[in-house]
DNA sequence: ATCACTTTTAACGGAAAGTTTCACTTTTAC
DNA sequence: GTAAAAGTGAAACTTTCCGTTAAAAGTGAT
């Protein structure tokens, strides 16, 4: 089960923005799909996508950009990945009166977990590890 | 994150023979996609996937039909899904090299939430479940 | 006011994947 | 040999994905 590259792009998006965060200047998209490698007008797409959802805020004209609207520690992988694909894990089955209960309450295993995962995953810590790994190059 | 009905269809299937499966007898096509409601043409490619990684054999000719190649107990849901989706959870950050250590690490702790959740559940336990339910209308 | 710089919005289009249906072939029991 | 079943390939259709384009609108400096 392939996922798209959107939730991959708005991932890397928010982690750029969230390395930027303590500074609390904004980044410019194209500074940011640039240093991310994500097509920039796609880039645009998803940062809309975000700012409705309160993640991240934006600033116009001269000296504007992007930044986030919380904390890193505040935004949950979980959060970014509703925001763009909707539920994370939305199996048809579920949707559907066909199938048999015990079948749906396997689904839903599934998808209960994958929230709880996804919900427990904060970018603080993810930068964190990156910092680390960035190090371990440097030495 | 839409899942295709393609493996909510399987599972209904696998589900179907496994009711079946204490009898020894086959099934034919069209009696399971009338008793899961599935079309048809469409579940015949199903089984197909589903007999190549020996889940389900076929007897052809007059008489045949699908059984189970092994029993409920020992077809667990990921196995399913697998055989349908190739991967239950593949995020498209896995195979991309723009994509920051610390992220895939992130992607892969889902992966394997995913994972585990999905081989820890087995045919048996469904077919239980559904028996108990079903007795629960009838009372 | 005008200009340069930025985000915002809407629409378009090719490619790929998902879902379904159809026609035809092969195998088997009787 | 005939009828009943699975096997196979592919066509038709719909939807989603990925990205591009172009025009609009807000912001601050000159």
């Amino acid at each position: 089960m392939k996922l798209s590259v959107k939730s991959d792009y708005a991932a890397r998006a928010v982690l750029g923005l969230s390395r930027q965060y303590q500074s609390g200047k904004a980044l410019r998209i194209e500074d940011l799909a640039k240093g991310q490698n994500i097509p920039q007008n796609y880039l645009v797409q998803i940062l809309i996508e975000l700012k409705s959802q309160k993640i991240v805020k934006s600033i116009r004209g001269k000296e504007g950009g992007y930044l986030l609207n919380k904390a890193p520690e505040d935004i949950t992988f979980g959060e970014i990945l509703r925001c763009i694909h909707g539920d994370i894990f939305e199996p048809a089955a579920l949707g559907n009166n066909e199938c048999p209960q015990a079948l749906k309450s396997a689904w839903e295993k599934m998808q209960s977990c994958l929230d709880e995962t996804a919900d427990s995953i904060h970018f603080r810590a993810i930068m964190e590890e990156d910092n680390q790994t960035r190090e371990m190059y440097y030495i």
